[in-house]
DNA sequence: GACCAGGTCCTTG
DNA sequence: CAAGGACATGGT
């Protein structure tokens, strides 16, 4: 059984448990927003964070790039890394803010140009590029994440994650909704059963014979 | 009180 | 280039 034959049972595997699943449905500024602020942070703490950016009317682009750093800081604290994060935020949204006035001219980029664009942005890499490409402008791409790369290693299969998103693009093909439906079904199944104690139940694991 | 969390950048050897 | 450290709060 080579590395694709057992990604694509993993993603057999994850279909029958979960079916396909609508996952982080959320505007695009909100899911650049939470990109940033999910980096090395539990999902839970960017939520609560988010719910302090829309109070304080912090939620937007264009918000965030004429706000007072100290306001930003105070509504993302419970993140962590609070201050790297900011900036990230500031840099994320002045990026789009100089490059693109309407989300017409976003649409109308080439997926891998936008990448390469999104990726020379500080605070930007592989994972958050990918998030706000797949999540937020519904493009052809696949994020590889911690859970992406815990349950691959599950099932035996450890490769570079560009070799991972291109095993993982080509079995799913070219439909957003079914890429962005799988990562979410790997982040949910990573979370069910491969934390440090339940990692015998998990039914990937077999993958190793 | 240690240890980890849906990364990324910068500095060293 | 690989490895190691910095960034920081909140939950187990």
């Amino acid at each position: 059984m080579d590395e694709r034959d057992r990604i694509q049972t993993i993603i057999s595997i994850l279909n029958e448990t979960y079916g396909t699943l609508s996952w982080w449905d959320a505007p695009f500024e909100e899911v650049a927003i939470g990109a940033i602020l999910t980096q090395q942070t539990r999902w839970e703490n960017v939520e609560a964070a988010l719910t302090r950016l829309r109070s304080a009317g912090l939620n937007t682009l264009s918000a965030i790039a004429a706000a007072d750093p100290a306001d930003l800081e105070s509504c993302i604290r419970c993140t962590g890394f609070y201050r790297v994060k900011s900036a990230r935020l500031h840099q994320l949204a002045t990026f789009f803010l100089d490059q693109y006035h309407e989300m017409e001219e976003i649409d109308l980029i080439p997926t891998d140009l936008l990448r390469r664009s999104l990726l020379t942005v500080n605070g930007v890499g592989e994972e958050t590029a990918d998030s706000i490409l797949c999540y937020g402008l519904f493009r052809e791409t696949f994020v590889i994440d911690a859970y992406t790369r815990r349950i691959c290693t599950c099932a035996g299969v450890s490769l570079p994650d560009d070799q991972l998103r291109r095993i993982f693009l080509s079995a799913l093909g070219s439909d957003n909704r079914l890429l962005r439906s799988c990562h979410g079904q790997i982040v949910e199944y990573a979370k069910e059963y491969c934390s440090k104690k339940r990692c015998q139940e998990c039914r990937i694991r077999i993958l190793h014979e």
